[in-house]
RNA sequence: GGACGGGUGGGUGAGUGGCUAAAACCAGCAGACUGUAAAUCUGCCGCUCCUUGCGGGCUACGAAGGUUCGAAUCCUUCCCCGUCCA
């Protein structure tokens, strides 16, 4: 695996326009990274998402590990063979979980303990336990363990998560490289998560220490979880200006569609993010001049597509009033074609950046993407 | 013709003297959702007034009377509906 920007350019305020070779096809970044945490983006089928143009899509290894297994998986070949993904997958480690299922875990030094959230069994996942596990399931790039938390948080506990952080990135740099060996790293990166909450000095110290033990790639975890927005920036800002230019940085889990080139211009290249397939499922449709709630009584003879604007599929062929019958009468459909929308409108988005860095205008693009986003869909 | 049972807000349906503008659910309306315990969750949901307050007024539990300080709840008559008997 490499990651370059040979031929591509980097624009001068941070944003990065690059490749990244995996086993499994070239990864333009920025890249927008669907989630897909039981093996599935939840109702798209694969022919979808490679209509979409995914170029990779993310899977959760504590989600895995409890069902089906990752050792069932590494026996069918892997996850991409198990759930017939031919492109690339990141696994994420399961430290968001740390946070999510914060009333079904425990922490400790050593690990996190789990009551499963599907039958209340008990499980520890160590760091090294995150690795292996990813190993087993085969994707292109593992997530090491971290503790994530809430922000705002209190100074002593964010200290105390960078320092766990820490160690626990070093514990699961050195049992990915045992198992993988250096040649490993051809087939399947690792990336170190950076914490330290609201606190910059923590947030340089983290990417200061995982820098040390050196990964090929690093990822900003632990934000957009209660901060606002400008936070969010600035604790990115703190991250990126410190990272090796040469390696991608992931900023975990977001964001909004009018945040999305914001982070990109802070030097991020690749970003994953449930809003667009969950708020699809409920009836929040993503478009060029903002949200559509699509039951809205509004929409009932709406004749337009979801987003005028928008070539997808779903807005080729029907119009607002009838995704808007299929929410109302509880319809499968309903979930899948606003899914295929949004989604497509993410990536779509992610497309017009990239295409923005390359004619070094993305500022430009960024506030006329926050200008319709603000004056709201006609 | 007789015997029971029943008529409650848009729907289903609790409530059987004051804590009831009336549970709950559905429908309806609006909103939230950021490394997915989420096809989930939250708010509103008789009308109206304002100094928007766990505020005031009005109307309301088939109809009309009555008992009571007070009635969806008790009594009387009537009108409907269901089941059974002739």
């Amino acid at each position: 695996m490499n990651f370059s920007f040979a031929g591509l350019k980097t624009e001068a305020g941070g944003a990065r326009r690059g490749r990244l070779m995996t086993p499994h096809g070239p990864i333009e970044t920025p890249v927008f990274m669907p989630v897909g945490t039981q093996a599935t983006v939840k109702s798209l089928r694969n022919e979808a998402l490679e209509e979409l143009g995914a170029q990779i899509i993310l899977g959760n290894t504590y989600h895995l590990y409890l069902r089906p297994g990752h050792e069932l998986i590494r026996k069918l070949g892997g996850l991409h063979q198990f759930m017939s993904w031919n492109r690339a997958i990141l696994t994420d480690s399961g430290g968001y979980q740390v946070f999510s299922l914060s009333e079904l875990r425990k922490i400790t030094d050593e690990g996190v303990r789990f009551r499963s959230h599907l039958d209340g069994a008990e499980h520890l996942l160590t760091p090294e336990k995150a690795a292996e596990i990813q190993l087993a399931l085969g994707s292109d790039i593992a997530m090491v363990l971290d503790e994530c938390i809430e922000t705002p948080a209190p100074r002593g506990i964010a200290e105390s998560a960078v320092k766990r952080t820490t160690a626990w990135a070093k514990r699961a740099r050195n049992f990915f490289l045992e198992c993988a060996g250096r040649n490993g790293e051809l087939s399947q990166w690792q990336f170190g998560i950076v914490q330290g909450a609201t606190f910059a000095d923590l947030r340089r110290e983290s990417a200061q220490r995982l820098i040390e033990i050196d990964f090929p790639g690093y990822a900003v975890g632990g934000l957009a979880v209660g901060e606002p927005h400008s936070v969010t920036c600035e604790m990115t800002a703190e991250v990126t200006a410190l990272l090796p230019k040469d390696k991608p940085r992931y900023l975990m889990g977001v964001g909004r569609p009018e945040q999305i080139a914001d982070y990109v211009a802070l030097g991020i290249d690749m970003m994953d993010c449930v809003l667009p397939t969950r708020a699809a499922r409920h009836a929040c449709i993503y478009t060029s001049e903002g949200k559509v709630l699509i039951k809205n009584a509004r929409y009932a003879q709406d004749e337009r597509p979801l987003d005028p604007a928008c070539g997808c599929s779903v807005c080729r062929r029907y119009t607002r009033a009838y995704l808007r019958h299929l929410f109302a009468a509880g319809e499968l459909t309903a979930a899948i074609l606003a899914t295929h929308h949004n989604i497509h409108f993410y990536l779509d988005l992610m497309g017009q950046i990239r295409e923005a860095i390359e004619f070094g205008n993305l500022a430009k693009f960024s506030s006329e993407v926050r200008m319709r986003y603000a004056a709201g869909p006609a």
